[in-house]
This record gives C-alpha cells, sequence and structure tokens, in this order.
RNA sequence: GCACCCGUAGCUCAGUGGAUUAGAGCGUCGCGCUUCGGACGCGAAAGUCGUAGGUUCGAGUCCUACCGGGUGCACCA
C-alpha cells in the first residue's frame, strides 16, 4: 500500500504541478491517519505557491486510489491519508520483508574477546548488538559469517605470561596448579578469573618497572617466534583455556560463529603485506614500520613495530587477507566494536585503500558507545573489575529470586540482560544501571516477553480460524495498524544497522496489545473469531521481533 | 592542542529522512480487580530540548561559535 501511496503521489505531482519528486510518507499520529506525507511543504518554495493550497490539488488526485478511504489537508499542509480496513488487515496479519541483500554473502566479525584479559561489559555489549545486526541482515536476504577474532599473540598475551611464568618460575610443571588458584571455584571457573588478574598485574609492571619491560618485551617476542619451551607451553594452554571459557560465553548468549581466526594466524601474513609495501604504502620511522594518515587527514600508526613485529594494524591487515582467501565471494564485511577504536580503523583502512582498493571498499566498520556504571562501587580494584561475568551472574541472580521455581529463568535472564543493551542507539555512551538492567518491569525485555505469554494463553483456548475481515472497531484498528508497520521498522533498523528500533517498536506494540486486551474481551464475544485473527498476528510479529533480537519468547511464564 | 561522539523531565533513554500538540520507562501522587494471565491499564505533577547566533514559511532535528562530558591521537588491542 505505501509503495501505491508513494506512486500515485509521485505522479499528482507530476500531472498537477509538472514537477519530479520522490515523496516520502511518514506514520503519523493515529488521529491524523494511517499515512501522511509532507511533499505539499517541499514543494512550496520551488512553486512559490501556498502549501496548503498544493496539498488541497495533490490530495483530490489520489483520494480515487484503491484502498483509499479518506484524505485530509491539515495544519501547514500535510496530506493524511486514511487507508481501508481491509488492506490495513491484509498488511497487519502478514509479514513480508523486502530481500534487499538476497543472496548476497556478507562477513560480520564481532566478539573479540581477548585470552588471558577479563571479559568487559564492552564486549558483551559488542557481542550482544552484533548477533542482533547479524540477523537483521540475514532477515533481508543476506547468507551471513559470523566470525572471531582473537588476539592470541600481542603485548597483553606477553604481559599475562611474564606475570604468570614469574610466579611459577618458568616451570610448566607447576602451571596447572593454577587451575585451582585461590578462588574456591574449581578448573575452568577459577582460571579464567586469574588470567584477568595477571595480565593487570603484567601491565602494571610494564608501565612502571623499565626492567620489566625489557622482559615482557622479550616474553613477546618468543611467544611470536615460539623459540622458548616455557613460555610455549604457558601460552598453548592458556590461549586454550581462555577460548574455551568464552565458548561457554558465547553458548550461554546463544551466538554462534562460523570460524575463530587468530592473531597467530594473521601475524605473519600482515606482517609480509607491510612488508611488500614498504615505500609505496609504509614507511620506516624510529626503526617501526608505520603509515603516516596525515595525507588523509588522519594519524599516523605503527604497522611493524622497532622488533619488527607486527602490531594490531599490521595483523589486521593480514585478517583482511585471510577473510579474502575464506569467503572470496564475500560482497560486505562488517566490524563491529567499541567506538575507541573508530580513528584506529579508518587509517588501516586508509593504508588498505592503497594495497587493496575494493577490500578497503567492503570493510564497514561499526561501533557502539561504551558502558558506565551508575555507581562506582561495581568496580573495584584492578584485576577483579566488574565485567562480563559479574554482569550477567547479577542478571542471573535476580531473575533466579523473581521466579524461584521456574523452567523459564534462562529466557527470561537473556531477554532482561539483552534487552537492556540493544534498547539504546548504538553510538552515544549509556549509563548502565544495575538495578534497571535487571528490572522485569517498564520497558525491559521481560514486560514483552510476559506480553507475548498473555496473549499465547488466549490462543491456547481457542485458535484463530480463517475468514474474512470486516469493520475494525477503534481498538482493533489502533493495534491492527500497529502491527502493519514491523516490516518498515524492520527495513529501516537494517538500513541505518540500528537493532534499537526494534526494541521500541515491539515495545510500543506490547503496550498497544495491553490496551487492547484491558478493555477488549477476546473469547466469549461476539467479535471473537476476528479478535483472535488479531491475536495470533500480534503474536507472529512479537515473536519474529524478539527472535531477531536473540531473545526467545516463552509461552508460559 | 587536533579529530570524532554525546548533552531532551529528578534518573535512564526514545525522537536527529526539518513539519501537525516534544514522548516513554523508573521514581513521586492519585484511580481501576464479579475481568480471557494485575509482571497490567488509566490519570496527574514534572521540560528555557547545554548556551548564543544563523539558515528556513517552520529547527530538539541542519550550519557556526562557545560551554560541559566521553573517546582517540607512534611502537597496546
Amino acid at each position: 500500500m505505501q509503495d501505491k501511496l508513494i506512486h500515485a503521489l509521485k505522479r499528482a505531482c507530476k500531472d498537477v504541478f509538472k514537477v519530479n519528486i520522490e515523496p516520502v510518507l511518514s506514520r503519523p499520529d493515529e488521529q491524523f491517519g494511517d499515512y501522511a506525507c509532507n511533499v505539499a511543504l517541499q514543494l512550496a518554495k520551488q512553486l512559490d505557491q501556498n502549501p496548503r493550497d498544493i496539498a488541497v490539488k495533490l490530495s483530490e488526485q489520489i483520494k480515487s486510489t484503491e484502498g483509499v478511504v479518506s484524505v485530509s489537508v491539515a495544519g501547514p499542509g500535510f496530506i493524511n491519508v486514511t487507508i481501508s480496513d481491509a488492506i490495513l488487515a491484509e498488511e497487519g496479519f502478514t509479514i513480508s520483508l523486502h530481500r534487499s541483500n538476497a543472496g548476497q554473502e556478507i562477513l560480520v566479525e564481532f566478539g573479540n574477546f581477548n585470552p588471558l584479559k577479563t571479559v568487559h561489559l564492552g564486549h558483551l555489549y559488542t557481542t550482544i548488538v552484533s548477533s542482533a545486526i547479524a540477523r537483521l541482515f540475514e532477515r533481508s536476504g543476506a547468507n551471513m559469517h559470523p566470525i572471531s577474532y582473537h588476539g592470541d599473540v600481542g603485548m597483553h598475551i606477553a604481559k599475562a605470561i611474564w606475570a604468570i611464568g614469574k610466579d611459577i618460575d618458568w616451570d610448566p610443571e607447576k602451571l596447572e596448579g593454577l587451575k585451582s588458584g585461590s578462588e574456591s571455584d574449581e578448573g575452568m571457573q577459577s582460571l579464567k578469573t586469574v588470567f584477568g588478574a595477571y595480565y593487570a598485574h603484567g601491565n602494571e609492571a610494564y608501565e612502571s618497572d623499565p626492567e620489566a619491560t625489557e622482559q615482557i618485551r622479550e616474553v613477546n617476542r618468543q611467544v611470536y617466534d615460539r623459540d622458548h619451551k616455557g613460555v610455549n607451553k604457558i601460552h598453548d594452554l592458556c590461549v586454550k583455556r581462555s577460548l574455551e571459557y568464552f565458548d561457554t560465553i558465547y553458548d550461554e548468549l546463544g551466538v554462534s560463529f562460523e570460524r575463530h581466526y587468530l592473531e597467530s594466524e594473521t601475524a605473519p601474513i600482515g606482517t609480509k603485506v607491510v612488508k611488500e609495501n614498504i615505500g609505496n604504502v609504509f614507511e620506516e620511522s624510529d626503526g617501526a614500520i608505520v603509515y603516516k594518515g596525515e595525507k588523509d587527514g588522519l594519524h599516523t600508526r605503527v604497522f611493524l613495530n622497532s622488533q619488527g613485529l607486527p602490531t594490531y594494524e599490521a595483523k589486521d591487515l593480514g585478517l583482511i587477507e585471510l577473510k579474502k582467501r575464506d569467503y572470496p565471494n564475500a560482497v560486505k564485511s562488517i566490524i563491529i566494536t567499541g567506538s575507541e577504536q573508530k580513528e584506529y580503523f579508518k587509517v588501516m583502512l586508509a593504508a588498505l585503500g592503497h594495497i587493496e582498493p575494493e577490500q578497503a571498499v567492503k570493510t564497514e566498520h561499526i561501533t557502539h558507545g561504551h558502558l558506565g556504571l551508575t555507581t562506582g562501587k561495581m568496580s573495584s580494584r584492578t584485576g577483579n573489575v566488574f565485567g562480563a561475568q559479574s554482569l550477567m551472574d547479577a542478571t542471573r541472580m535476580e531473575v533466579q529470586k523473581a521466579f524461584p521455581d521456574s523452567e523459564v529463568q534462562h529466557d527470561v535472564y537473556l531477554a532482561a540482560l539483552k534487552y537492556t543493551f540493544l534498547k539504546h542507539r548504538i553510538g552515544g555512551d549509556i549509563v548502565f544501571d544495575v538495578q534497571e538492567s535487571v528490572s522485569l518491569e517498564g520497558n525491559s525485555g521481560p514486560y514483552i516477553q510476559y506480553a507475548y505469554a498473555r496473549a499465547r494463553s488466549i490462543l491456547r483456548k481457542k485458535s484463530a480460524i480463517k475468514g474474512e475481515v470486516g469493520e475494525l472497531e477503534a481498538g482493533e484498528r489502533s493495534l491492527v495498524r500497529k502491527l502493519s508497520e514491523y516490516e518498515e521498522v524492520l527495513e529501516h533498523a537494517t538500513e541505518e544497522r540500528l537493532p534499537h528500533y526494534i526494541c521500541t517498536y515491539l515495545y510500543e506494540l506490547a503496550q498497544a496489545f495491553n490496551r487492547f486486551y484491558e478493555n477488549n474481551r477476546v473469547i466469549d464475544n461476539e467479535r471473537e473469531a476476528l479478535r483472535l485473527k488479531i491475536i495470533e498476528a500480534y503474536t507472529n510479529v512479537l515473536k519474529d521481533g524478539l527472535e531477531t533480537l536473540g531473545i526467545p519468547v516463552i509461552e508460559k511464564m
């Protein structure tokens, strides 16, 4: 219907005013109609005519469009259109998406947790928001390839290994002993917390103790060259344990990857790429190999350090080579990270632009803002920060309290956790109130799950049957009208890479349902058949939306 | 210092394809269960949309300057 209206308006502009313009429709406040168009206001200046007069003339033209019930001109010259109940219901009862990325191979890289480091809130944010974005693209027909990338070599690893090695006198036999650590938990549970502390210790030493700095740089070299048995053994075991731990988090979140890339794979390739382009792209400066980004309005970054070892930037070039090799048909490669990497990516991609322009063009970097906590008390001493695990645990405990003997605890927990991240527009920084995040009321994931379960309980009593849709009563119409907006919301969210549009919509939809439910009886009502159909369509949209976000629906809670 | 992001109700945030009367949740105050699931609904109080200019018939939305907060800026990732 939307396309039809746009077409009719476009034609009217051409017929009456001899202008070519692409009219844009919006969904106005319900009292004004189902669609609104401000094209008359846009044309007013160019035609030098009163916008209201233009609007009146255009509305005369589109009045007879099939499915249009009434057209009115309001305010300064808005054209408000009301469509027939039958058409509205037809749109509200079906979900038909434009497959704008049909058949396209798209890579999406996210969730880049670093071995031997704490998994932070930011990592959790990236993982949750990225899988929602990936699913959005999938809905538009794309063939998505989710991949992750982990820094198993590099200075952060050297810092942690140096600290661990010192602690166990570089005797790999003592390594297993770390598993029981000082924590009461066993095995992996303990090791993952120990790592963060060792990294923090190594990092501190690196910055404050010149002797340690030298030693850590040497360990870094040994990690790359693999010429020290003790280092190798510590490295191999610890990275393995870290990656196992990451998989438990991914599993818990219901996120899966097609492939985990490692920096140890990309380092040699990236190093080679940089070396091959010294002179034309990269240059030497203070013993390091750098890209001077100033010529692109950016800044200089080091690709190979003065030891000849690759930095993050060189490794990323290597990763891009590997991706190209593994996914030769990919038309787009999306990378999602925190916003602090924005400038970095610009420089890296600028350098790439001089080496492989087509790859640089394919790569799209999406960022999200930072996460702060309302109170400082949650982040404590170095090495024991309030990280992803703490937040997940806190949320889980809160859900357990609210649902002591429920089988749906895990699903509610996922909804509470994911929705809290997803409901905000990505890009800006957000402040995280732990109490509010686990709240099951208001604009939250569990509220929407509940709104779904309530409706499902009606449908369990009687299911919808097929039949004609007649006239809609006001309450029914509001809900159906809201349902009819779903596809537009999904498409908009995909185009803008903003999953929060879906949250806002689903919340409004759930509110619309709760309002309807409050005032309208469904079962044992003369309008039962129609209302059951509306409720069924409503549950379908809610389910579709929640699942796109990666949030499970619950039949009974 | 330079660059980017942000500044909307007491708090957390929507609204940023300019447009009809700035919205929601939490919190505060009040109302509604003979009702298909009350984790609900309805109402009230609460806003110089950071400040000052500008563009426009029209600006929370675009432009400029400034203020405030965040992030990044050479061998970390």
